[in-house]
DNA sequence: CCTCTTTCCAACGCAAACGTTGGAATTGAC
DNA sequence: GTCAATTCCAACGTTTGCGTTGGAAAGAGG
């Protein structure tokens, strides 16, 4: 059979993927990626450098995955509700990504690589707020750039402490998703509503 | 010297705490725990019996104390914003809790050591929220259980994602803290107003 | 002062993970 | 069909961390 140096790197990153959302860096084998893989532990060293590396790679793919899926918007012409329902649905399919952040908070903490680059990605969702206020959709009560991460946080929360979650509201269930997601799509409108309940 | 075996253990879970909480479950060594606490590495299995129950009983001890320092009130009495402010504060002065039940709920996901008592902790504030709706302080758009997880939201996905926070909203300093305290205890409020703009 | 118990630690064996090396298999070029 | 380059892997040495053991130092009871 051919040589498909691609694929084996494909193959490599998808299980890295896994693996750290799963353990995070430290819980994490090189071993485990490479036999996930199907393939020689070296192979992993030879193409990424190490598992620092791979692991940084890793979530600077997620990252433009996310970017790619989850287009931003002017909040003059899309609903904050509808937005927040939208990167709600994102943590649940994608549990990945947020975990892979959640993963690096608590285990970097100080050093980010890509600064440059997602900084430019985050501003593109503050400038959608600004645009919203600008346009009277939106409240100017809260500034843009703590309003856009406050709706991130109700629709990230309930992933980064699963326990917690559930401890408060019982059970995950399909039934109990829903009214998790109604609830975040209510509170980011409750967020985002400019002053005189002009419930756009 | 005389024995001291109260202060060992103290010292012991003491230094755990700091580990944990920077490292994780993962990433902390029993080593550096002894070699913290001033301590040989055997006394803590001999005392905490290893690393998960060390873990475990850390994570209670925070629990316990966080529950004794910001005690759960109604909110037919006291203003949901000025929880919420209280609850970013402690964030800000015990990182620790947060940490530790981050790494929680990334590690272990499904399995949570004192699920009743810790039940019963959020059932309080839960019922907090009851009584506000019941004395019409408090909207009841939102399920209650859903509401006060959303403001425990509001407080944490600060210190849950801190490089996004940096990343949106500038380097961290106390003025930018006070600002994002600000935001969120405007930001509970907005989400827990009875809807006629009552604004208690 | 002698003995018995408790607290403590240095040192150990063992297992796991890291990162590397030497060489085998496959491919393309000539 | 031979040769050089590339892709791949089995096996290795090393480090690190886990959990344990054997025995020394400190106290308690007679």
């Amino acid at each position: 059979m051919a040589w498909d140096t691609e694929g084996t790197k494909r193959k490599i990153i998808d299980a890295a993927v896994a693996e750290f959302a799963a353990h995070g860096p430290d819980g994490t084998t090189v071993e485990r990626i490479a036999k996930a893989a199907g393939v020689n532990k070296e192979r992993v060293y030879n193409y990424f450098g190490g598992k620092r590396d791979l692991f940084a790679l890793v979530l600077r793919e997620e990252l433009a995955k996310a970017a790619r899926d989850a287009p931003v918007e002017s909040f003059a012409t899309e609903d904050v509700g509808d937005y927040a329902g939208r990167v709600y649905d994102y943590h649940r399919e994608h549990p990945e990504l947020s975990r892979l952040m959640r993963w690096e908070g608590l285990s970097f903490d100080t050093e980010v690589p890509d600064e440059a680059a997602r900084r430019e990605y985050y501003g593109y969702k503050t400038a959608a707020v600004t645009a919203g206020q600008a346009e009277g959709a939106i409240t100017t009560g809260l500034d843009a750039d703590h309003l856009m991460f406050l709706i991130l946080s109700l629709a990230g929360w309930w992933s980064a402490v699963p326990q917690v979650a559930r401890m408060i509201t019982g059970a995950e269930s399909e039934a109990e998703h829903a009214r998790r997601r109604a609830s975040v799509v209510a509170a980011a409108r409750l967020l985002a509503a400019p002053p005189q309940g002009k419930t756009r």
